[in-house]
DNA sequence: CATCTGACTAGCGTCAACGCAAGTCAGCCC
DNA sequence: GGGCTGACTTGCGTTGACGCTAGTCAGATG
């Protein structure tokens, strides 16, 4: 099998991994979110404040990223203080961070402005920046034309 | 300074490059236009059909896309046919591809069904999968739990 | 026992996204 | 020159996301 790319129509994209992620994490809100359990926030307060949303938008997408698994609420309890409840991320959730950091490196590319970006991910023990790159199993560098499209396990094909 | 999550809330997020990228593909529709134009779609109808989006949203979209720079409208002939016009990628779409490989990965790993993922990104020159990894500017494999946040010259400090 | 704080929930109103159905418009084809 | 095809546009109505304001609720604190 060559490439699917030559015979678009012959096959769907009704289990779209693509769409599928993007139902669970494809709001600016929900990604936004992510983006701030990433950085390590875990209060519902803070996640209010931090990604800008009003509070009963906050608590419905909480709920939605709990059910889908990205985060667990999970009790906890400072010294002097009732038992609470902090949402952490799971590793489906942590796994969303090659996604972040592809997403952060093309707005700052892209959509900076001219100061430049804001932030910087640094690899801790050099220091130097972290970039999402296209690499294979055998860890080549993988250029943007230097990628195929073949059927996976899950192909569905057009009658 | 070393990692700006040990004080979160003394800088901003108001130039968040990952805000800024979600406000022009952070959409379901958005972003499954993307992953057409890089399996090479580049006609309106072909879009409505493949992206499954009705024409006057798709006409929507697309112009959208276009005013953001991700796409180019191209006019072209086809031999016996009057002159159309095309949706080309540019640069700044073409460099989604990582972006999109970060979630078709994602997807495919916690968003698949039991079949399995329905179609892979291979290396043309090996056939190997291909992923987006994360490796910072010397070519270390950069791990999760491995990456700081610091300073870039466009953050905002908090007042 | 009343208060306070963090973490929500309830009830609005608004606005944008999308589907569907129908209309338009340009030019090749017969 | 009337149809046909590809590429849209217009005009509904619906649904969902979100902001705002206000109310709730649990448990430590005074």
């Amino acid at each position: 099998m060559t490439d699917l790319r030559d015979d678009r129509d012959a096959w769907s994209m009704a289990n779209c991994s693509i769409a599928r992620a993007m139902d669970i994490v494809g709001s600016r809100s929900a990604m936004l979110i992510m983006r701030e359990a990433l950085l390590g926030t875990r209060r519902f307060d803070d996640f209010v404040h931090r990604v800008g949303l009003g509070e009963p938008a906050m608590a419905a997408r909480l709920k939605e990223l709990l059910a889908a698994g990205l985060l667990e609420r999970i009790p906890y309890r400072e010294p002097g203080q009732r038992t609470r409840h902090e949402y952490q991320l799971t590793r489906k959730g942590r796994e969303l961070l090659p996604v972040i950091t592809a997403l952060r490196n093309w707005g700052d590319t892209w959509a900076a402005d001219d100061a430049g970006p804001p932030v910087l991910a640094t690899h801790r023990e050099c220091g130097h920046r972290v970039r999402a790159a296209l690499r294979c199993e055998l860890g080549h560098d993988v250029d943007e034309g230097d990628v195929d499209i073949v059927a996976g396990p899950g192909l569905i094909r057009s009658t």
